[in-house]
DNA sequence: TAGATTGTTAATCGATTAACAATC
DNA sequence: TAGATTGTTAATCGATTAACAATC
């Protein structure tokens, strides 16, 4: 099977960052009681093209839509999660204990993508005394290793500070994790077959600056309304 | 001049958020006393094509590169500074001051990419009347418009659930933001015109639990090692 | 039937990569 | 000079979009 480091399964990085899109509208209207819906109907909702829907539906649907009508709303959306593997739990670890770590903690929304944190870890010993009202304890570094390979987890919460990220992320690789969630603003290597996903607020603000510095240039008098 | 949904100033989306790495390695270097820089070697420590590397410092560089040598850190740092408008500070307001928000609040990382945010709102009078240790206030949602307004303010961060996510980004456009960083998990609509950053973790989680379930498929030994 | 929708094949578009002459 | 590096033009690659026959 050919692959490369931009496709999974065969379908493209991209489509994938498309699917839960489609996930999250096809729920929505699965609890509105919307038996079935249409390549184009997702597509106006969600402001795509038709055709690539269509696409992106026929690569993780089990069954083929019917002309007029449309999918299967309910097998769609089973489809679909389980194509993107949150119907089975995967269990994951957090590295970095600190206000943004702390908050994805508390994060329901993982639970939802069929993510699990079992545990956080950090080196502050003031923080691992605490509990925070999570219902995770956060460990010393220490019991890292010892627990992911226990449990076998396979996948990583990087929430440190960029100084420490490449260490943590080499620690975490060293301890069987397969799929690496980094949320440090740094560059971080990984051997082959570990996957990394960055969670950068960086290249988001990047976007968001240049386009701002544009429309500002653009239409100068933005600037200059008022007093 | 023309300018499609992916392009900005001309360059392209994905080149985009690259810059932000760079930069990261070019300061990294600087503080190391590190003169000279040459694509090959960025290309190296990130792991991407020397060709892309060149291209893309071709887009933001004011001054082009010795034959040899390569470029100077400092100018180059300038560069990608003033392109990504990290070098002027824009000001933002981070609407729903819950877990995550406050964790956004406190985050240092912020400033560092020319984004301050100077108030937060939230609808919850039981937030607006404490501070949680961060410098902004929480205000209540009726006062958005009024400090929008007056501020000039461009950015807004939605730190909302699902829910109400649409609703708070109609009335920050209402109030006159042009960019939106979007981290409710749902899809939004914004009028033309107005950038929306989607930093959605269910997306993020989408590539790393594709990737698991096929590799696990793959290696089925790993899923019975052990007990 | 007529019309909406599906699924597929071909055309377009854009980004990445390769090849190469120019330069220090 | 020789070799590394630059910047640009052409080739490749992949993803999106358009066109269209098939189907209910």
């Amino acid at each position: 099977m050919r692959n490369s480091k931009n496709t999974v399964q065969g379908i493209s990085r991209q489509a994938l960052l498309r699917l839960p899109n489609y996930l999250n509208y096809l729920k929505k209207l699965q609890s509105e009681g919307v038996q079935t819906v249409s390549a184009p109907k997702i597509a106006a909702a969600l402001g795509q093209n038709e055709v690539q829907v269509r696409k992106d539906i026929a690569f993780v649907s089990s069954c083929a839509g019917k002309p007029k009508t449309g999918f299967d709303t309910t097998q769609l959306v089973r489809d679909l999660e389980s194509f993107l593997g949150y119907d089975n739990v995967n269990e994951a670890v957090l590295v970095g204990a600190g206000q943004l770590g702390r908050a994805l903690l508390n994060y329901k929304g993982f639970a939802e993508y069929g993510v699990h944190i079992v545990a956080a870890f950090d080196t502050d010993e003031t923080l691992t005394a605490q509990t925070f009202g999570t219902e995770q304890r956060i460990f010393p570094m220490e019991k890292l290793e010892d627990l992911c390979e226990r449990m076998r987890i396979h996948i990583g919460i990087v929430t440190v500070p960029a100084e420490s990220a490449q260490a943590v992320c080499d620690k975490l690789v060293a301890c069987g994790i397969r799929a690496i969630l980094n949320f440090a603003p740094t560059h971080i290597t990984v051997p082959q077959g570990i996957l990394l996903q960055n969670e950068n607020i960086a290249s988001s603000l990047a976007v968001l600056s240049a386009h701002l510095k544009k429309t500002m240039t653009n239409n100068p008098e933005t600037r200059s309304k008022g007093d």
